[in-house]
DNA sequence: ATGCCGTCTGGTAGACGA
């Protein structure tokens, strides 16, 4: 089974991209983030005639996060994990036996800022989400854009970007405690290298200059962690290509797990 | 760096992203 997390930034500006992305790499489950649409106007066509069922939670100009899948979709859920959240950030279901949550965590701007106060709620709401609906013994992920940057070898400069919303301590304790609660970051079940990056900003050539941060991530409980057979992201994905010009600033990363 | 780039909007400049 093979798994994937991309925030797409606008699904109607991506939606070429994305296709070809699910031509070239048939996953089964495709989790996006940003899609940045309503859920009456998101394309669904071309999704549905390469075989995915969609599950939207959409919202006009901001966030918007939607489940494609091959297999089954069972027990959707939309909203959580703030009750009161005006942002569509969180959707999950269970698909093949695995609870599947894909999340776009507030980026929290700076600081000093409400915003920032607001990721840190989001993110303690999460943990009582886990703690209510969840069990580390069972088969989880929870995949997304996280916003945060685990530690510093997912970072290209530390020192550039110290005390940012991104790797704060206190960004940091709180994908801690999710950690604590039972998730492996999957990544960093196949490698311990730095410099494996998912975002680079579209200005002052971050890209090319590779000043990345790697924020999204794959989060599994130890029945899931098990089957890891790889977890992959590539550089290329960032990249103008012809016929798809435009890519997202974030990449897509692939969980492929065993049967 | 207030900047850069890209996306969105009852828009055409400003908010937001990370």
């Amino acid at each position: 089974m093979r798994i994937a997390t991309w925030n797409v930034n606008s699904i109607r500006t991506r939606e070429d991209r994305v296709l070809l992305w699910l031509d070239e790499h048939e996953p089964d489950v495709l989790l996006m983030q940003e899609t940045k649409v309503v859920d009456e106007n998101f394309p669904r066509e071309g999704f549905e005639e390469r075989g995915y069922t969609l599950a939207l939670h959409g919202q006009r100009t901001y966030n918007g996060v939607a489940i494609a899948s091959k297999l089954p979709i069972e027990d959707l859920e939309t909203g959580f994990p703030l009750a009161d959240d005006e942002d569509a950030r969180g959707i999950a279901a269970t698909i093949a036996g695995i609870r599947v949550g894909g999340l776009y965590v507030p980026n929290g701007r700076r600081l000093d800022a409400d915003h920032y106060q607001y990721k840190l709620r989001w993110l303690d709401a999460l943990h009582v989400w886990l703690r209510e609906t969840g069990d580390p013994a069972a088969p989880l992920i929870l995949a997304g854009d996280f916003n945060i940057a685990p530690d510093d070898r997912d970072v290209h400069d530390p020192a550039e970007w110290q005390d940012t919303v991104m790797n704060s301590d206190e960004v940091r304790a709180r994908l801690q405690t999710l950690l604590g609660w039972g998730l492996t970051d999957a990544l960093r079940t196949v490698s311990d290298e730095g410099g494996i990056f998912t975002w680079w900003d579209y200005r002052a050539g971050a890209f090319r200059f590779n000043k990345g941060l790697r924020i999204d991530l794959m989060l599994v409980t130890d029945p899931v962690r098990d089957r890891i057979e790889a977890v992959t992201t590539d550089r290329n994905d960032r990249k103008v290509r012809k016929g798809v010009e435009k890519p997202s600033d974030h990449i897509p990363v692939t969980l492929e797990l065993r049967d």
